[in-house]
Parts: C-alpha cells; structure tokens; sequence
DNA sequence: CTGTTAGCGCCTTCAC
DNA sequence: GTGAAGGCGCTAACAG
C-alpha cells in the first residue's frame, strides 16, 4: 500500500557528472539558467534528459531552502465536508485563487477529529495554516499554533498568536434577526452544533447551554438582541439545534416544531441550506411564506435568490483570499462585508 | 510578501542538548517512543516544551524519508475550476476520503496553462500525481510523467507508464444517444470544448475537426454511432462546441440553435450542467419536452433528477476514491461503473 | 561564468 | 536503552 516512488529517480550529482561539469553549474541551470553558459546548460539538460532526471527533488529544496511554497487548510472533522458544503468550497476556492497566484500549492490537512490529528498537523509540510471555523476547545488550534507557522483562522475562535479574518456574525445576526422577528410571536432558530459533540436539541433560549462554537455563539447573541429589541423575551425562543450543516436535517427539525403544539411563525436559520430545508417543511405543512411562517436563511447562496430567502449576504470566497493573502504576510481585510439581503420570505 | 516562518524554529539538536541526551535519544522519542526509557521521554519532552519545539521538522523528514505523504492533485487549466464544477468537487472528495484514510494529505497543484506548469509540477512534494481529464497534447502530462512518480489519469488520455481511469465513454454515450435520437429528425450535441484553445463553433458532424480531449472524442464517437444506428448520418447531426462546462453557455447557444432555420428536436448534451441550460433556453423558447425536443444530460447530479433528465448516471465520488487508491499502490477498478437512466425528458 | 565548501534537520546503520 | 557517524539532495555564500 506504500507508494513505491516510481523508478529511482537521478540526483543532482549524477546529471552534474554526466555533463562534465560541478554540481552548482547543474544547480544553477535550473534556478538561474542565465547565469550559466549556453554551452553548459545544454550539456546538463542533455545529460538530464539521458538520466531521466525531472529536477531538483522537491524536499531537498524545501529543506534546503527552508521554504516549502505551499500553504496549509485545515477543514476540520471531516475532509469530505470541505466538499460538500458549496460555502466551504467557495472559501478554498478563494484560497486556490490567490494561491495559484502565488505559485504556491494548497495543502488539504486530513483531520478526523481524532487524537492523531495534532500528528497530521505538525507533519504537514507547509509555510502556513488556514483553519476553517472550529470550537474554541479544538486542539487543532494548538497543534497549529505550536508549528509557529503564520497561521489564521476563519470565523472564529480567536487564537493568541493567530490572525482572526471573520464577519461580525452577532451583528448580522442582529440584523437578519430583526427581519426575521418583525410582527412574531412564536420564533425559533435553526442552530448550527453548539459544539464537537453535534448533540440535537430543540429547547428555549434560556435553557441554551454556551456554544464552544464561536460563530454559533455570536449569531445565538445576535439574533436574542434583535428578539429582546423586538419585545421578544429570549426564553420564549425556540432554539433547534442540529447536529450538522443540511438542508434535510433542517426539513425535519422543522417538521417536527410546526406538528408541535406552539407551532413557531417565524424561523431563522443559520445557513441557507439550512433555510431551504426550513422551506421545504413549512410548504409541506401546507403553510405560507411569509403569511404564516417568515424565514430567513444565511450566506446569499443560489439557493436564496430561487427561494426568494431573505439573508445575509458575504463572499466566503473573498474571505478565503483574504486568508490566504494573510497567511502570505501580504495586507488584507480581517473584517470582511456583510449586507442584509431582503427578499420576500420575510414580513416587511 | 514571503511567509516569515514565524519564530525561529528550534532544532531536534537543541532539544537533545538541552534534555541532556544524545540526539537520536531525541529523535526516538518522536518517532519510537517505546524504544527510550520513560525518564529520557520526559525529559526530551520537557526540552521540547520549554523550547516550543512542535516535532520533527517535515520537510527534513520528508528528505530522509522519501517520502511526503501526500498525493498531488492536477485539475487542470484553472485551480477554481476544481471548486466550481459539482462533479469535479465530487471527485475530489473522493481523493481526499481516501488519503483522509491513510493520513496521507492532498496537494492540489496550481496549474494555469501557462508555460511554468511544469515547473508547478516538478516543484511539488508529493509522493503521486492524480491528473483530471485533459487534452492528448497538455505538457502536463509529460511532465507528470518525467516526475516518475506513481501517477492517475482520469478520463484521459491514456498514456504510457501512468493508470488510467475512465468509464467506456464511447459505450455510455451511444446508449444516451439511442435515447436522444430516438424518434428524431434533426439532431444536436451540445459538445465540451474540443481542444485546450476551447473555440466555440457550431457545424456538423461530418465538418468536425478532430478532439483532442480524449472524454469529448469519445463521447462524439459513441453518439455519432447511434445516430447511425437510428438512421441519421452524421454528417446531418449538427454539433455546437461550448468552450466551457456550463449552463449558461449552454443555454445561449441552444437558444441561437432554436432560433435557426433548422431547429433541433434532440439535443443531447455533454453534462447535466449544460443539459439543465439546454432545458432552460427549450422551456424559454416555448417548445415542449420531449415532444418538440428531447434532451439528454449526463452524470446524473441532482438537477438531472430535478429535471426529469434522461442521462448517464456515473459516480464521479468512486472514481476520484479509485485514483487515489491506485496512486497509493492499492488496487482498485480501473474501469468504473456507469448506468443509463431513463426519465422524462427523452421520448419512448 | 564556474567551482568549493558547508551545512539545511533528520533518521538509518551500526556499534556499545 | 543509548549514542556516533554519515548522508538523504540540494543550494547560499563565497571564492576564483
């Protein structure tokens, strides 16, 4: 199962003896070619071409150089998730753009959530770390920190040591949040986990416990200060907790709060895969949008256009630029946009 | 612009000295850990801590070991690319469960089509190549190739001393095809780029310059023999050549080709992305599905289903897992699976 | 323009 | 259970 690394590749030495000339002359011809002769140059590259010899080994220079020209991203729990959720992949989009920009390579971090994913991260041979919104208890976030690699993290927690590039999510929650609430009486929020353990729970604001996660925390905070701004105590909020990031786990949740006997007349959720789910289970209750039921979701996905979502707009792919850029050592935005989008989900 | 590295890093050797203990005491203490005594472990690790050493340095290691332990992933043309296109992401999450399996990491390779690929490439630490489908003639693949490294082709082309793995794209698209033509007059493909200058033309089948992508030669192939196989020379087929992957091309360019003189009624298209533009520009035109035009998708993504697509079910997930697996010497189908699936969008 | 020297940080080998 | 030597393949720094 161990790759075997192909033939055995030539050395520096070899393609330098072979052409007749030092090893720096052969060096030199591939990393400045104009300070060699046309003469010698041909030489070595005929004499590498003979030998197969692709160029300078990679770790080699890297150790070499102390540089490895790749930056690291680390996406948490599971990589697959990278994949699958549209927002996370915009972000690494954003990444690979200025990346790519940069001739640098873009390193996925496995990490499972299990205890050998500090080995992972102190394996990884990068120049830097991007870390994708975790809980504040993650020991990703020291095995990051400890690599003393310039590393930032994305939505949240705050890392002594490490750059934050993050929305002001209590804020846009305050502010979706008052879309979502106008003339209420009976709210709930669709909630991200509250931390790595993802337990489901559908309880009342006040009978929340704290989110290790802090972007589920800041917009929980936001969207209880628009509802105590509405004349909404935050104890009379439904909070339903799921345990990931889905559409249909939402469409459930859902449809189990509308069957309940205080049925909520308005739901925010914390995505817009979330808030399409939401959709979906109050149109199968037979219900209106926003007559019966306001909703708003979260990100401007494609989805909250076709839905018609009310939502907060923000470009996770500039943020992963942003972050990357940092990681770099280049200048960016460490508090990115964010807007309120008002469509028609909501009561005006 | 040039990541700092952060603080300094110390050294295997500094902590050795400073615990007191030789330095391959040290190095066992990280790499076999029950070959050291428990008070020598204690020590090197408090050495360690006091020192902020975070272990081995990897590319150091990498050096020494030759090995990285990642696999290098090669999509092709843009780097955002890979994030924009769901059966591309797909794939891709395929790759990363598998090296997320064996804690190997994922490097996706910034290629631009540029002169300096190859140089991205050689530069790259990684211990094998997976490529995505490109043309017979990218540098790329030679250059993947000069690497010597364990190396995957998906989709094409098929080239000397690297895996392959594709569907039979020929044997899919003439079952797809039998469905579009069926019943049939005035047949279209709405066709992927033929070559990497991806030139949009519309012609016909017999008028077709050749394709230098492998998957889009093979699939003109297969449908061309179906449409024979219904009775319709391919000279009468007309084919309008996209340059990207994408509905709205798609979409645009159907929309000219119902507005001509000889509107099509089958229009089979290379994905479902383009098949769901083609449905688009149809519906906007008035026409029915499939009674004034049938429409064939392919991969069978969500919106096929959406739709009611006829098209070609394949798992792109599967196979981006299949790659990797045969990238990390294991073994694994070369030729995966794939299904026609039967809707509503194609007469009976 | 070319060559010599001296490591980059680590771990395999072999001795004790 | 521990350590000394040597080298993985390369390039910065400095001659000439």
């Amino acid at each position: 199962m161990e790759p075997s690394g192909g033939a055995k590749r030539a050395t520096l030495a070899q393609v330098a003896e072979r052409a007749g000339v030092s090893v720096m002359t052969a060096s030199y011809t591939y990393n400045r070619p104009n300070r060699v002769s046309e003469q010698a140059r041909s030489r070595v590259l005929a004499a590498a071409a003979e030998l197969g010899y692709a160029g300078p080994d990679p770790s080699a220079r890297s150790l070499r150089r102390g540089s490895n020209r790749t930056l690291g991203v680390v996406m948490g729990e599971h990589l697959t998730y990278a994949f699958e959720d549209p927002e996370a992949v915009s972000f690494m989009a954003g990444i690979a753009g200025v990346c790519s920009e940069h001739g640098y390579g873009m390193t996925l971090v496995p990490v499972t959530g299990a205890a050998d994913d500090v080995t992972r991260i102190t394996d990884a041979a990068v120049d830097g770390f991007i870390v994708w919104t975790t809980s504040d208890d993650d020991p990703v976030l020291a095995a990051v920190r400890s690599t003393r690699r310039p590393a930032v993290v994305h939505g949240g927690p705050a890392v002594e040591g490490m750059e934050l590039v993050t929305i002001d999510n209590r804020a846009a929650a305050r502010a979706v949040g008052a879309a979502a609430w106008a003339g209420a009486e009976r709210p709930a929020v669709v909630c991200f986990p509250l931390d790595r353990d993802r337990r489901t729970m559908v309880t009342k604001g006040g009978a929340l416990p704290g989110a290790a996660f802090p972007v589920t925390r800041e917009r929980l905070e936001g969207y209880r200060q628009a509802a105590e701004a509405a004349g909404i105590a935050w104890q009379d909020v439904t909070v339903a907790v799921c345990a990931r990031n889905g559409a249909d786990e939402a469409e459930r949740i859902t449809a189990a709060l509308l069957a309940s006997a205080e049925p909520p007349d308005a739901i925010a959720a914390m995505s817009d895969r979330q808030a399409s789910g939401v959709v979906r289970a109050v149109r199968a209750a037979g219900r209106s949008i926003p007559g019966d039921v306001a909703v708003t979701g979260w990100d401007d996905a494609a989805a909250a256009a076709r839905l018609g979502l009310t939502t907060i707009a923000q470009s996770l792919r500039d943020q992963g630029a942003s972050c990357a850029r940092i990681a770099l050592g280049g200048p960016s935005t460490r508090t990115p946009a964010w807007s309120l989008v008002h469509r028609t989900s909501t009561r005006p």
